[in-house]
DNA sequence: GACCTCGGTTGCGTATGTTGCAACGACTGT
DNA sequence: ACAGTCGTTGCAACATACGCAACCGAGGTC
């Protein structure tokens, strides 16, 4: 709608990924480079970028500043906070926190695991529904004309040999998870990775968000990985709770 | 520069204290709300905005995506990490990493007090160079010159009694915080917090960033304070040896 | 040391994108 | 049912942001 708006967020996603050079900034979103020096100056007036040196164009303190602005204002984050730290110093495997927006899983919080097996994950990156353990929990606990309505709308991009690629197959084991109370992916997103995930509920017993353990197969074999599953919702639970949950469901 | 982006800009930092009506964003920049609606979709596009419910409008994921992107890109703030957050530990007191930027000093990293005394910062929050223990430090370590020109550039507002407010005693003050190899602010930036910092360098002895201990007065009187400067200069050691530091100077 | 190239910067005229307006529509509460 | 509030849309006028081309300044090469 906006171009020039347009263009500048454009150029803030290209500056993220690494440190760029003018031109180099202008051919990537294919407009003149004078207009790209206009844009970067009023993003460097705003702290959203800095110059380093003058070649190169990093991302500014703004981003930072209002960032965790946003991460303070979304209350389960802190309210999950210490049982999802505590579960992570426990197992020592990696814990996200994600909830769902706009057809994809967001990481809202993340704990690293003590074994370094580098994920490509990152708090503020986004992911698939279709092939996450995070991502079944949170859809699973949608209105049913909902689920099916999202369910028949997405892509299914077959990731692994294990990706779900129907929306039959994905509707069946959403109806699964619902059953269980919690979700796994074996390996549907990255090959060398399984996960556990199960929903965190607030005070009217809707789902505020999802908490996840992913590990390592080379660490854990698949039977290993569900015996974690009444440890992760110990820690659910736990911050349910500190997010209004009552065991009794709704209280009004 | 560019009018509809730094409209947006300014947008974005309303939103940020927190979830705001159009008509009310359209009155506090003073434009027309229909304007305001067609810059906050082209950043909903973007995910830089999301809607809650039709009337509030909230930040998006694309901030913390980027931020984090920035910050992992900050290489101090990860080679310093484990140095701080085990002083942190160890102390229970609030400890921050801090770096200079365009007459400010922003904040990087963040390791909360166990205490808690809700202290008003936050990763990506900026500070003025006067007053905090961290200034005094990042700018103690720059060329002489550069030095003095800040220091007379500055403005020196008055934030409690302590607070210094001219060149000629902050130019005196930063002479010592060189000697001394680290820097006190004795509630010059709040009346009832004092804290230390000591600088954290790089492969060529450079100053990277500051990194500093904040304690309310109630805890700690000023001598005790005093007494933590081993421990916090044992920590930003630590922090510089992982950054490329090494004891006997420049190697190259 | 002079030349050349590459990248950043500036001024300017034009057209394009953005703005404000006013009318519409959805929703809330009385 | 009505009034008030707030979000949304189409349109026409204008200001703004655009691309161009020429100008610098620095780094590297011969």
């Amino acid at each position: 709608m906006s171009q020039s708006l347009d263009r500048a967020l454009t150029l803030l996603n290209s500056i993220a990924k690494d440190a760029r050079t003018l031109d180099d900034l202008a051919a990537e979103i294919g407009v003149h480079k004078s207009t790209v020096l206009r844009l970067l100056r009023t993003l460097e007036q705003h702290h959203f970028v800095r110059r380093e040196g003058t070649r190169y164009y990093r991302l500014g303190s703004a981003m930072f500043d209002l960032a965790n602005q946003a991460l303070d204002s979304i209350d389960v984050r802190r309210s999950a906070q210490p049982a999802l730290a505590a579960l992570n110093a426990r197992t020592g495997h990696t814990v996200h926190l994600a909830s769902y927006d706009d057809g994809e899983v967001v990481y809202i919080d993340k704990y690293e695991g003590r074994h370094s097996v580098r994920m490509y994950s990152r708090v503020g990156k986004r992911a698939p529904l279709h092939c996450t353990a995070v991502g079944k929990v949170l859809v699973a606990a949608m209105a049913p004309a909902r689920r099916e309505e999202i369910a028949r709308s997405m892509k299914y991009p077959a990731l692994t040999p294990n990706t779900i690629t129907t929306p039959e197959a994905y509707l069946a084991e959403l109806e699964r998870v619902g059953r269980l109370g919690y979700a796994v992916d074996n390996a549907e997103h990255e090959d060398f990775i399984h996960c556990i995930a199960a929903p965190v509920r607030g005070a009217d017993g809707e789902v505020l968000a999802a908490a996840s353990m992913s590990v390592p197969k080379v660490l854990l074999d698949y039977e290993g990985l569900l015996a974690l599953v009444p440890d992760l919702r110990a820690a659910t639970t736990e911050a349910s709770v500190h997010s209004g949950w009552t065991e009794n469901g709704k209280g009004h």
